[in-house]
DNA sequence: CGTTAATTTGAGACCATTCAATTTCGGTGG
DNA sequence: CCACCGAAATTGAATGGTCTCAAATTAACG
């Protein structure tokens, strides 16, 4: 399938989870959208507020957050493009955390109502958009795993394998090589750990010639090293459904 | 309204999400089901399992958990009566995880295919399904957050806070006082701590005058100071959508 | 090419862990 | 009703992984 719309990712990412009618593909297709661009860690979504919109990401990386009240941050998740980021919010309507871009970033911004009524009116669109969800919510259990009982060298390679997998699955390597911009500070909030020791930990999945990792450019050396140290099981990204 | 049915506790919880008509609330209370009782810490769902049902909690208490390689566990989320424990298994059909009982439990175990078929009929009770998917959701990212960046003593606080407001929910206070069966081990599996720091935290937040918790029975002292404690806020909870 | 962001290094402190032993609790049978 | 037993809770002391704070180095960018 040769991507002449610009939802044709997304197409063909749900595709994946419910066999779709032409119609099915022609109403996603058909979805009314505003595309809009962020810089570096712009906000895409406030917590607390009411959403009007569900957000597609086209190009670039964002992440989702919550804040503490003494200003620490963590990381819930990272994002792609072809994934919504906020899904949930369609249905729910008032936004549990922020949403914020990684790096410069497209988004396709679908209004809630227009989620809602492709939902009532595709069920094959709208089990695939509940599998979304779903998933999500499987890879949420599996970061609570890592941040709880993990030690750093596991999280971070753990991190790094779900994140190969899911680039990976959108064609986004080349020959083994990631464009891979989160800083060592994200990574540090997103495993639950100082920025400070994640240095020193990534310094020692290089020691041991498991990854190379600079200037935004992710090599993996030894997948089934980084798989082991990181206690990696792909289960629960449920690739096939 | 008056509990004549077994499944009346769900159509009710369900029915904060969304109106239903008289004939929803009949389809829910004609779901066939088949009614289980399990002994303390038995298994109700294994990882990996092809799931043919999902089990609603009549009695009792259960938690879903994850086991590491090295044998290490991580629960990630407490379940009590009117929850599912594995609703997301009636639409992605593997589990990814385990589910056990936490004490004496009845369970009203229901087929995928009903859980699917009532979904495909009743637009308003498939939304209220979703909507009950969404906020788990919601929980596990705020696990993430609890086990990722709080101490240890607001790691604990924020969880009992949590607990208690479903309870509440549930109309399971008595008084201030709840029925609480978890042990210090489940305590320190959910947040990430070991027992005997989890036993050393419980006494500091008992010396404070926050709770008094033995014998199974939780009484807080001080909501106010317990939810500081525990950097606790109920917005991600989704009381109402 | 200057300026800021990101990464790296060092040393000391601390929160939580580990390991082992003791006490209390809850249930059971005599 | 009490003695007994295993599970759960509690205590102590030593260890250790990660954090904190601060400074130096390197990379990114206009």
């Amino acid at each position: 399938m040769s991507d002449v719309h610009p939802l044709d990712p997304l197409v063909r990412r749900w595709s994946k989870y419910r066999s779709f009618s032409t119609g099915d593909r022609n109403a996603i297709r058909e979805l009314p959208y505003v595309r809009r661009t962020f810089g570096k860690d712009a906000y895409i979504v406030r917590e607390g507020e009411q959403a009007g919109e569900c957000s597609l990401i086209l190009r670039g990386f964002a992440y989702r957050q919550k804040l503490l009240s003494d200003g620490d941050r963590q990381i819930i998740s990272f994002h792609i493009p072809t994934e919504f980021v906020d899904l949930q919010n369609g249905v729910l309507g008032i936004a549990d955390h922020n949403v914020q871009s990684l790096n410069h970033c497209e988004i396709a911004a679908v209004s809630r109502s227009a989620i809602i009524e492709l939902a009532d009116q595709r069920p094959a669109v709208r089990m695939a958009m509940w599998i979304d969800t779903l998933i999500d919510s499987s890879i949420f259990r599996e970061w609570v795993v890592n941040v709880g009982r993990r030690d750093s060298r596991a999280r971070i390679a753990h991190l790094l394998c779900e994140l190969v997998i899911r680039l990976q699955r959108i064609g986004a390597d080349r020959e083994g090589l990631f464009d891979f911009p989160l800083t060592q500070e994200q990574l540090a909030d997103a495993t639950g750990l100082t920025a400070v020791h994640t240095n020193r930990t990534l310094q020692s999945l290089r020691r041991e010639g498991l990854l190379q990792l600079s200037n935004g450019i992710l090599r993996v050396l030894d997948w089934e090293g980084l798989r082991e140290v990181g206690d990696f099981d792909e289960l629960y990204l449920h690739q096939q459904v």
